[in-house]
DNA sequence: ATACTGACCGACCGGACGGTCAGTCTGAAT
DNA sequence: ATTCAGACTGACCGTCCGGTCGGTCAGTAT
């Protein structure tokens, strides 16, 4: 945390960090195919030959910019607040904090989900591995100890109602652009909004005793 | 519906009719900057020139298989049942008949889903207007009615069920692939099960008076 | 026979692609 | 002063891209 102006965090030069704040822009935009080295450098303000030079290969490039965006949301998950309350506020606050990770972190989301549901089945293997498991994982114990005191719903599986909520976040996530277009623009919601009600549901859905917020329109 | 040998359809020659399926499959694969005129024509058994002469260009190409595979969608909404029955016994109808849809049509929703997602914002608009609109729509009416008749909990948004239930299912149709990673190979479940206890969650929790089934595990 | 049409092909074009290489420049170490 | 390392560049290579063009061939109407 100690701030140092001679080297940023890990020996990225100044060209090297700009190509990689780049890359990563134009392949969550676009995929791996659509964009080109040309591209890249031409927008990092450095030469092809630059990137080649601190990266052996387009691959090469690719895999560097999606480790360091495992790492990052790995980062973000650590950060996922689980609450201090009552369980289905605890689960509230999860889904909440999801939510707005998510947003904030649009671009790396974007290039994980991209690869996740096209990529290569290594990459897809390894991401889930290393980012979605834990995610999931975190989720699914929070309501696997709920399930233990007796608050879920009998005969409720656990890993159910955690794919359900983290499926909710991304899918709203996902469609959140689309919401702009007729005849969606009549139903847009903002983010804190959608968690709010959307949680509301599913945790009347799922647990035995849910808390009734909300009580007017 | 009367079979005709001669022409099939529309006037297609077999030469055409291999380049729109290996083309659709391809870009649903591997998305349009990821397929090359010449993988179209070598794996649709026909020269490149050929496609040349049925479409003017690639992108052209590209849009006759959006547009067809947008009617194919269109048409499966259509087929959506609306069940017979009580309503909540109507709404898992739709939504297991809407996932079974899914994975039938699975190379044309891939197709659809990359376009929506990362596409350019003149198809994704279209797309929201005629095929995913009318989807909405159509869920987003049996829960009005529902609320008319006060089936539905107070203070419930139709919009926000509707998209719950579309969201849920196709969140699984994407991550369905996914599954057999660990660690989530350990919660995967067949698509007929997951929509009976995904809507036995939501129902729950939109329903003021929801059906008991599953009493046991 | 002739003329015309639509399906189809091989060869080719200019340009963009990923990648290479010889070489310049700067700044720190000796 | 010299050496050395690393950041960086412009010119270039072979390949593949989307797209064009001249032409073949079967069927068919006259």
């Amino acid at each position: 945390m100690i701030s140092c102006d001679e080297h940023s965090a890990s020996e990225h030069s100044a060209g090297e960090k700009a190509i990689l704040d780049t890359a990563v822009r134009l392949f969550s935009e676009h995929g791996f195919e659509g964009v080109s080295m040309r591209a890249v450098a031409s927008e990092a303000g450095v030469s092809k030959s630059n990137i080649y030079h601190h990266f052996e290969s387009k691959q090469a490039l690719y895999l560097a910019i999606m480790q360091a965006s495992a790492a990052r949301l790995s980062e973000m998950v650590e950060n996922l607040a689980e609450g201090k309350g009552a369980f289905d506020e605890r689960l509230r606050e999860f889904a909440r904090a999801h939510l707005a990770h998510l947003f904030e972190n649009a671009t790396t989301v974007r290039l994980m989900l991209r690869e996740l549901f096209a990529g290569t089945p290594r990459l897809q293997r390894a991401m889930v591995e290393q980012v979605v498991g834990g995610i999931f994982e975190r989720l699914f114990n929070i309501f696997a100890k709920g399930q233990e005191s007796g608050l879920l719903r009998p005969g409720l599986d656990p890993g159910l109602c955690a794919f359900l909520i983290l499926g909710s976040d991304l899918f709203y996530f996902q469609t959140h652009d689309l919401e702009q277009y007729p005849p969606l623009d009549k139903y847009a919601r903002p983010p804190e909004r959608f968690s709010e009600e959307m949680m509301d549901i599913v945790l009347h859905g799922m647990l035995v005793q849910p808390s009734q917020r909300r009580a007017g329109a």
